[in-house]
DNA sequence: CAGATCTCAGAAAAACTGAGATTA
DNA sequence: CTAATCTCAGTTTTTCTGAGATCT
């Protein structure tokens, strides 16, 4: 900072006692942004480190929680584009973490299943995961924890009803 | 849902009591990145309107909260790079909302000050944004929004101190 | 000379659109 | 004929890199 930015910022009106944070560290958006950078980050380069991408965990964490389905369900419930989901079956299909087998009863469908190795790699990458968030959510306490997890969940649900 | 999507479904280990939610919703980074995703979505749609974007806000508002400053101490206040500052700071300048003039002290540096209209649109999109976030915090009561920033700001101020 | 600052051109990654081919 | 599904090609948006010009 230069000499002059300093006096300036000694002029600033809540100087002093301080009781009131900048704007930008109030906006709840920004602050959210700023955060998930960082996660993403923290994630995308943990995840790479075990040769995978957080696609291929949600597809395989939805076959297994929810069992096999279509590449338009997977879609929804992941929210990969269905554009998108192509290319990532394509990468766990050659990685033989699933199956795409076409729909008998519906021939425009694949229906996609999570392979015993796929199982495996789930498996694997929760632990990966579980490592990876407990670094993210260091600063907080278990109980902290489920609160900032429940209010982001009550937020999400309230953002996504109407879509 | 095809019907043997449903039928496995049924099958799944957790089902009934159903006390553990599935894996894709447990994990706090996926839930961060999708509430961000509907907050930018928000945050962007809603200043567009107002013929704005986020990264004028955050300009305008650290230049009024701190003062004025080089384009490379703002990139470090608002996290813009500092090879698309000065893209924003052109369209800033433009609209006559704040002034860019050389710092006689290092003739390498320019010194941007916000200008009298430029406070006036601050004023004018921090009412916008109560508006916006008013909308993003709708479901939490107000405890629970300062609860919700307070978990925020500890895990960005975790995250950012080392870089 | 090393290092900081501003600027520009463009790479990389992610999100998104549109349309063709096939089938219901 | 309309609508759904999968696939591909390509646009848009945002983030990020690198380097040149200028100045300390």
């Amino acid at each position: 900072m230069t000499r002059a930015e300093a006096a300036h910022a000694a002029d600033r009106p809540d100087d002093g006692a301080r009781r009131i944070p900048d704007r930008l560290r109030r906006r709840a958006s920004r602050q959210l942004s700023q955060l998930t950078t960082r996660s993403d980050r923290l994630i995308n380069e943990g995840l790479a480190q075990a040769d995978a991408r957080k696609w291929h965990y949600a597809v395989l964490a939805s076959l297994q929680d929810f069992g096999p389905a279509s590449q338009a369900t997977l879609s929804k419930r992941t929210g990969i584009y269905r554009s998108d989901m192509v290319g990532v079956l394509n990468e766990l299909a050659e990685r033989h973490l699933v199956e795409r087998a076409p729909d008998p009863a519906d021939q425009r469908r694949n229906i996609i299943t999570i392979s015993a190795q796929g199982r495996r790699r789930l498996r694997r990458l929760d632990k990966v995961l579980d490592v990876l968030h407990d670094e993210l959510l260091a600063p907080l306490s278990p109980a902290e924890r489920d609160q900032f997890m429940q209010l982001l969940t009550r937020l999400l649900d309230h953002h996504t009803q109407n879509s």
